[in-house]
DNA sequence: TCTGGGGTCCTAGGACCC
DNA sequence: TCTGGGGTCCTAGGACCC
């Protein structure tokens, strides 16, 4: 780790709330809520009223009666967010991107072309608003734990430097749920403790916290509260798994139901895998009830499978199973599918048979090679075509998307 | 305020192997 | 009759992040 501060943090502020006042100057200074049936993001100006993004539209509305509603330019977010990165990257290669809208980047050694860090910040903070008009906010210091922590303290539209000499000191005194890694769950724990700022926890005995939290993060939060983060910038990172899920409102528990709408979100990850050549060997399913608390069951397959009949049927088997062991549940409320241990070999096209059942899941099989052939010419049909020219159970889902794929996909990490 | 969607990482227990 | 210990893979659930 460097022992000077050289690591950004960078943050586009309530950003797609900030795209929507830039494109439609009459919404600026206003609280706006990107959605309809649910706020997919806020404005600082109807943060303040409490509206959160996944929140009902309605209940944002009880809490902000003159907020108002927009719908989204999704591909507009996706061209800014890009637009506000290169300008990061302008400065250093050293970049690692967590998001649509937040970097990290390590800025030593640039020094003599660009200036110190925090006049790198200053650049990148006034390119961006001049160039995108976007309000971007920058934390510098030492490590990315730390960065990261300025930065939300930097927010709205502004730049926070952490001198490594007091770091600790600006460090000790925050609230304990702005660590990474500490939500409502760890909080509570901790303020049954009495533990309420990063210095409480920092001094509280490490054992205790690996009692209390688990070992993993009671010793990752001890290091974390003294600075001590050995993680370095990371520039390529792929998912290590692709998912789908789809809300239902509350719908019954029965194969006419969750059929089809397995069918799409099997179809949607399997799209993705094929597009990269990706594999994947485990499948998992999770469903949640009317009383919101949920169950998974998975699978790992002696063969990866990228065909969507193959995902589908799993998923179906999975769901089956799962609700057989809750007789008592009848009320599904959400459905989704992930799948994992995704390997990197190509959908094969005409290889070898598999020694193994010829049930179609697997690729290397005659039915599977079949059903891949017939995806991959439904996939350039759609390549052509748009999204929804050809599908598997397109009618079948009604109203019941409440978020526009395009949003989905912007959410989507790069496999 | 009855709660969207795409991800990552950790834990604990069981199966199985040597 | 009782029974060690380590390693790896898998499953289910929980917590967290953007």
């Amino acid at each position: 780790m460097h022992s000077t501060a050289s690591i950004l943090h960078a943050d586009l502020d309530a950003f797609y709330a900030s795209v929507e006042q830039l494109l439609q100057p009459a919404l600026r200074g206003k609280p706006i809520a990107v959605g309809g049936g649910v706020v997919l993001a806020a404005s600082y100006e109807a943060r303040a009223f409490g509206v959160k993004s996944g929140m009902s539209g309605r209940a944002a509305r009880e809490l902000c009666p003159e907020l108002i509603f927009t719908g989204g330019h999704f591909s507009e977010y996706e061209r800014l967010g890009d637009a506000a990165i290169d300008v990061l990257a302008s400065f250093t290669p050293d970049i690692e991107r967590i998001s649509i809208d937040e970097a990290f980047a390590d800025v030593s050694g640039c020094e003599a072309l660009f200036g110190s860090p925090e006049e790198i910040a200053r650049k990148v903070r006034r390119r961006v608003r001049d160039k995108l008009g976007l309000p971007i906010s920058i934390g510098v210091a030492r490590t990315k734990h730390l960065a990261k922590i300025a930065s939300q303290v930097a927010k709205p539209d502004g730049l926070v430097l952490v001198d490594p000499a007091t770091e600790l000191m600006f460090l000790h005194d925050l609230p304990v749920d702005l660590m990474w890694g500490v939500g409502p769950a760890t909080k509570a724990k901790l303020a049954a403790r009495g533990i309420e700022t990063i210095g409480e926890l920092a001094h509280a005995s490490p054992q205790a916290m690996e009692r209390v939290l688990g070992k993993a993060v009671g010793r990752k939060l001890t290091q974390l509260a003294w600075n001590r983060d050995p993680r370095a910038i990371q520039t390529d990172r792929r998912a290590i798994s692709a998912g789908a899920q789809s809300a239902l409102g509350k719908r019954p528990a029965t194969e006419t139901v969750f059929a089809p709408v397995l069918q799409h979100l099997a179809d949607r990850i399997a799209r993705r895998l094929r597009a990269k050549d990706r594999l994947a060997r485990t499948v998992t399913v999770r469903v949640r009830f009317a009383d919101m608390s949920s169950v998974s069951r998975a699978i790992t397959l002696p063969a990866p499978i990228c065909s969507t009949a193959a995902l589908t049927e799993i998923a179906i088997d999975l769901v089956r199973g799962l609700l057989a062991d809750h007789p008592d549940e009848r009320t599904i409320s959400l459905l989704a599918i992930s799948a994992s241990h995704l390997g990197l070999e190509p959908c094969p096209q005409l290889e070898l048979p598999f020694a193994l059942a010829d049930d179609g899941r697997r690729p290397g099989t005659k039915k599977g090679r079949l059903r891949e052939r017939a995806d991959r010419a439904l996939d350039a049909i759609r390549e052509r075509f748009g999204q929804e020219a050809v599908g598997y159970a397109s009618g079948a889902l009604g109203g019941l998307r409440s978020v526009p794929d395009a949003f989905r996909e912007l959410a989507e990490k790069e496999l």
